[in-house]
DNA sequence: AATTATTATCGTAATATTGCAATATACAAA
DNA sequence: TTTGTATATTGCAATATTACGATAATAATT
């Protein structure tokens, strides 16, 4: 139904679903990657780097925005967008976690 | 319009997106988990642990097996399924990086 | 106030995803 | 060979996502 039915997972499986799917898509890593190695990060600069117009790049901006990974403050005219430090950590350890316990557990059936 | 410009972004972006997409789902979030904690990682367990039918699953597990989460070998009747520890292992690596850059640079303007 | 610059939102079209019933396939057991 | 068991695939219907032009909203500048 395309309908995903979220009610019957845990908030925890829901939650970090969401922030996956936040990064799911080649223009959001593309935005995080230019976050990472870029000092300013001013919308309209996310804009010129991406193949993309600018209604598009606002609309993964937002996603991102809602999912936590990124945070953005007014400067002056513009907005700054910033990877959420706190929240991106707070995924890779749950990651890193998972990966933890796939190595300790060797049993590899497959 | 519904798809995805991948041609715009480069292979390592394609890939990073569709790996992280594969898990991107609660149900895939929770077949994961069962992976996990599960010694048995027999197809016909996966579908009776989740509230989903049968073809649900088998369709959840053929994506996941698609961008390499997962592997599945044919045991007797059944089919097991594990999570491929090489290739979490390089997903993870990939978030651990850019956390690692994200934490050096803590120049956060927002 | 009018203009310019920057970002967000609306409306819409095209495509993708999700979910499941029904069916197919493959293999084992009787 | 028939029957049962396990998994995959097909064929939809419903919803979600992606993309962008047009337009709105906001703030700085003149």
């Amino acid at each position: 139904m395309g309908i995903t039915k979220t009610a019957h997972f845990t908030d925890a499986q829901n939650h970090l679903a969401l922030q996956l799917k936040a990064l799911a898509h080649p223009a959001r890593i593309a935005i995080l990657e230019f976050l990472l190695k870029t000092d300013s990060c001013i919308c309209g600069d996310i804009v010129n780097e991406l193949p993309l117009s600018q209604a598009t790049v606002s609309q993964h901006l937002k996603e991102m925005k809602n999912a936590r990974i990124i945070k953005g403050t007014i400067e002056g005219n513009a907005i700054c967008y910033c990877i959420d430090q706190d929240q991106f950590n707070q995924l890779t350890q749950q990651m890193v976690q998972i990966n933890e316990v796939l190595k300790t557990k060797n049993n590899q059936c497959c």
